[in-house]
DNA sequence: CTGAAAGCGCTAACAG
DNA sequence: CTGTTAGCGCTTTCAG
């Protein structure tokens, strides 16, 4: 058996609340004592029973970080960055992380109760019910990458729109007119975010989007690849596609190269999250930087904040993106 | 406050044993009981706490993944898919997950005994003094994608050799005669092995292997193109590389773009992992796939077996690898 | 089948 | 500065 306070208490000849307070608050103790605590405590490879402690405590630091996602891989390298941040964050104030799927979110938060977790980051596209149940619960919530309505949560975002934007704003300062968006069926959120960042970016400009111009395919690189053939093999092919991430973009890239359309001689391409495929490809794309990492810290910082109903916290943060240029851009080249 | 094991006692005028049973063993009540009890629960909300559970049961089914590794980004495609697959089969299991980086491994050991971690699932390159540390704490310890010279315990591993033998069979069952190794700058163990299974199937197939033929290159494309291009520069240049992984493997794949090498026509590449942006490049890559869900399932496999003192387990589990053939790799075409 | 009582390991008044 | 005492919320003998 591990060693207890009493054990300690015993060894040391003092009693078992200076061997406590020895380590919660070592300056109430006077340092002869503090030392023979520690000596019995080294001895009997004592360390305080956290459990015990935050029961009494009736707080327990406790947090976890669901993610909601239904695809097989869970962890794509866009969560994965963000459950990093969420983990230094975490770790660096001490709080404990619990890292979850939701797909089980039925006892969700039944769960959490029981487990005495007190906060909750929610990733990805998050079931209102699942939100309603933690809230009857009294545990704090931050939703990151998502955002629901008629819920006043904080949430952490990353500014989709403008980076949209940049990127037409990018390829337009390049001579491109003719540009078409091929979306991937992300969540409903990032959907609508990525696209109206086209739209409302191509208005700004002062062109016109033609549905033709608009297309909506799976998340995986074939999919992309069969919609951008499409899309290209077109009469009035565009000059450039915004792709509404990088796995997109590869795919139209795969296609512009199949239809032999040179990159970026014939065809522009933009993609999105800047994700670890970016150098690799040939020419190496660009695309929308998202922090990543700040945004899961960003969610720690809220979600403490919520835990300790810091109500100056900001309810929405939105983490700025920018655009990384490469290789898959270069100035249209006017036939004729 | 949230009701407690008293509140519904006193409601459901049982006592709070009865209480307890319902819960936690309800054929042990009678059923008007039991409704009556489960009534007075739901009117408050209540849910056992587990942490009070845990602390009179002495055991709190509580594990923990460090991933041992230094580099900027802790949760790579590789570690993420064994992160899934441990969380996976930790949640089935009802174990709880706690996942970490093992940076402050200082601390660590000390903190799992506090937390009262029954077991920890070490990724990667875990530092031999962590892992006494645990040891003498009494947690059970799971390796994977590691294994330590001397220090007997259960890992798990993929095979990783046979991967590698696998993807010089198919090279040189298609005619490459002249087969080089790009190996970037990865774990120990992991270098030690993809290196050791290129000489054994070269070996093999009575092919001896010249020292300009192996190069060693950091972990990011840039320096494998970098690498690769003075590989593929040299007067007798190979047919083929074998990438120590599939970002190796890319960034031989741009070397010989920019040097007018065609893949696969001139130039076959396999890589390793058959990670997501396997089917993102062009020509797609082969890779050696490696069920990384499968190894984490396995991690907390081995890790409950070792919690519950189950000496029959398996210590050392090897997944398999299987080659997986795209379009980099291709019969090699003899000049002249 | 149910209740009373003891205690898991720790902390927090309250006295000294 | 240190000790005594009374719990935190739950489970589990041991009696009924």
């Amino acid at each position: 058996m591990r060693a207890t306070i009493h054990d300690v208490s015993r060894l040391s000849g003092v009693s078992t609340a200076t061997v406590s307070r020895t380590f919660s608050s070592p300056n109430q103790v006077r340092e002869a004592t503090r030392r023979r605590v520690y000596e019995a405590a080294n001895a009997l490879n004592y360390s305080p029973n956290a459990i015990a402690r935050d029961m009494v405590l009736q707080r327990t630091n406790r947090i976890a970080y669901l993610i909601c996602k239904k695809q097989a891989t869970i962890l794509d390298e866009f969560y994965a960055g963000i459950c990093e941040g969420i983990m230094r964050r975490a770790n660096a104030l001490n709080l404990q992380l619990i890292v979850s799927t939701a797909d089980d979110w039925q006892k969700m938060a039944v769960n959490a109760q029981s487990k005495q977790i007190e906060g909750v980051v929610l990733g990805g596209d998050a079931d209102p019910e699942l939100i309603a149940d933690f809230q009857a619960r009294n545990v704090s919530i931050v939703l990151v990458n998502n955002r629901v309505a008629g819920v006043d949560l904080p949430c952490v975002l990353a500014d989709e729109r403008d980076g949209i934007g940049q990127a037409v704003d990018a390829l337009i300062e390049k001579g491109h007119r003719h540009i078409a968006m091929l979306l991937g069926r992300f969540s409903p959120y990032i959907v609508g975010e990525r696209y109206a960042g086209f739209l409302e970016a191509m208005e700004r400009h002062g062109f016109r989007v033609s549905a033709a111009d608009i297309a909506l395919c799976g998340r995986d690189v074939e999919s992309a690849t069969e919609a951008a053939e499409k899309l290209l093999s077109q009469p009035d092919r565009p000059t450039a596609v915004v792709g509404g991430n990088d796995v997109i973009a590869a795919g139209v890239m795969k296609a512009a190269r199949r239809l032999g359309i040179s990159v970026p001689g014939e065809l522009s391409v933009t993609g999105f999250d800047n994700s670890s495929i970016c150098p690799m490809l040939e020419p190496e794309l660009t695309s929308v930087r998202v922090d990543v990492t700040q945004m899961g810290e960003t969610c720690i910082d809220l979600l403490k904040a919520s835990m300790e109903q810091d109500t100056r916290a900001a309810r929405v943060t939105v983490i700025p993106t920018r655009l990384i240029t490469r290789g898959t851009c270069q100035e249209v080249v006017h036939n004729g």
